[in-house]
RNA sequence: GGGCAGGUACCGAAGUGGUCAAACGGGGCAGACUGUAAAUCUGCUGGCUUAACGCCUUCAAUGGUUCGAAUCCAUUCCUGCCCA
């Protein structure tokens, strides 16, 4: 493919290219390209806001270039500060190989393995002499450095912060210069520490990588983004269920970000989308997110299993059963049973508000005794079902 | 090193001797309305129990004063601001 064609292609739904033209003068070389990307191994599951950059990799994988995974074993024990506005927790060493190891297993659902290389920073951090560290941050200026958005904003709220998450930039721009990346992909929070690889590289006289920067992908409360510490995130190896159900409770609003983000939907595409009813829209979004994710086929199963439950009210064929002992039990020692709730209290209060209720029938008195019957559903709060079984 | 201001529940933030499991806001959960959307309205939001304004744990930590402490005292740890 010409490298102009290539170039479009690479360029689509990224929020910045630091620059178009580099890019294309590279790729007019009519050589592969290492694209870097580091990995944080600080959670060892993959959410759909992974998926994004990760997806731009398997495009240039796909155009014949190669991807250099850099898995960040040191840098982890750091914490990048990007965008956090409170210091991350460092990690030990056996925490981070574990994550490494799922992360790639995960990565992989996306990534070409054959055209994937792995490599650790530690390869070369764990080797640095304190004198090393010593020049190599002599090169930036503290200034620079401060100037970041998020250490601004962190100093501003009388945040602290810590030397060492002042490094961690430096040390994701010496990655750049120790692999010889062409291109580096991020999400666009990536701005500061993707750039400073350039500098380092131009200042080893190697040629400067291309920055290409990916949006960020809100979660499901539609605000922040998508994390597992925000409890917002859809989990690449999710349940087919849970996928399809927590993309179909996500805002309007998002859905069409969701699209453009995750599906590489263009603006006109979506114009015509929203033509139709947003439900459908929806269900749409759920079923190919559950498809790419779960496995081909389970969009649709996971939709006929949704629709049966939300829209026709029917109870769902694969509640789980839950086995009672006894004849009569009361309301409250049988949702404790269900080992759904944190507390006691918390399933009295689901009771008396009304969330719990037996074969369509509401009990809102938590020590009312019920006749246990087989294949009787449990109903608490929206979505959660069991088939009780005596 | 010196001065000052602080550390309260998931988060922000009131509370300065009893009526404090702790106002208020956010978040979360549940209900109504819906399209498991948004908006809106209502309720709940430490735990346990015979459910009772009963018991237990909690207001940075430890010890103390008191009939009684988130509130007072002492020591320790942590943070921010200013000065050096």
């Amino acid at each position: 493919m010409k490298a102009k064609e290539q170039l479009e292609l690479l360029v689509a739904n990224t929020s910045e290219v630091k620059t178009r033209e580099l890019l294309l003068k590279k790729l007019e070389k009519g050589k592969s390209l290492w694209i870097k990307f580091g990995v944080d191994p600080t959670s060892p599951d993959l959410h759909l806001g992974h998926t994004v950059p990760l997806a731009k990799l398997r495009q240039f994988q796909d155009l014949g270039h190669r991807t250099v995974l850099i898995i960040g074993d040191y840098t982890a024990m750091i914490g990048d500060p990007s965008g956090r506005n409170a210091t991350r927790p460092q990690l030990s060493r056996d925490e981070v190989m574990k994550n490494a190891g799922t992360y790639q297993e995960q990565a992989f659902k996306i990534l070409d393995r054959s055209k994937t290389e792995i490599v650790f920073n530690g390869e070369w951090f764990g080797k640095m002499a304190f004198s090393d560290v010593a020049k190599l941050c002599s090169r930036v200026s503290l200034s620079q450095m401060l100037a970041r958005k998020d250490f601004r904003e962190r100093l501003d709220h009388k945040g602290e912060i810590r030397l060492h998450e002042v490094l961690y930039p430096v040390m994701q721009a010496w990655d750049s210069v120790m692999v010889k990346s062409d291109v580096e992909i991020g999400g666009t929070d990536q701005l500061f520490n993707i750039m400073l690889g350039r500098d380092l590289q131009e200042q080893e006289s190697q040629e400067g990588q291309v920055g290409l920067f990916l949006p960020i992908l809100e979660g499901v409360d539609g605000v922040n983004k998508m994390s597992k510490s925000l409890n917002n995130h859809v989990g690449i190896t999710e349940p087919a269920a849970e996928i399809f159900g927590k993309t179909m409770s996500i805002s309007d609003e998002l859905m069409w970000r969701w699209y453009a983000v995750l599906l590489n939907k263009s603006a006109t595409e979506i114009k015509s989308l929203k033509g139709g009813h947003p439900m459908e829209a929806k269900k749409a979004l759920a079923e190919s997110l559950t498809d790419r994710f779960a496995g081909a086929r389970e969009g649709s199963k996971a939709r006929e299993a949704f629709e049966k439950v939300f829209s026709k009210r029917q109870n769902p064929d694969d509640a789980p059963t839950l086995r009672v002992a006894g004849e009569s039990i009361s309301i409250l020692e049988l949702v404790v049973l269900t080992k759904t709730v944190p507390s006691k209290s918390e399933a009295r209060r689901l009771i008396t508000q009304g969330g719990v209720s037996i074969g369509g029938k509401k009990y809102t008195d938590p020590s009312a005794k019920v006749a246990v019957e087989s294949g009787q559903v449990l109903q608490i709060g929206k979505r959660t079902f069991f088939k009780l079984q005596r």
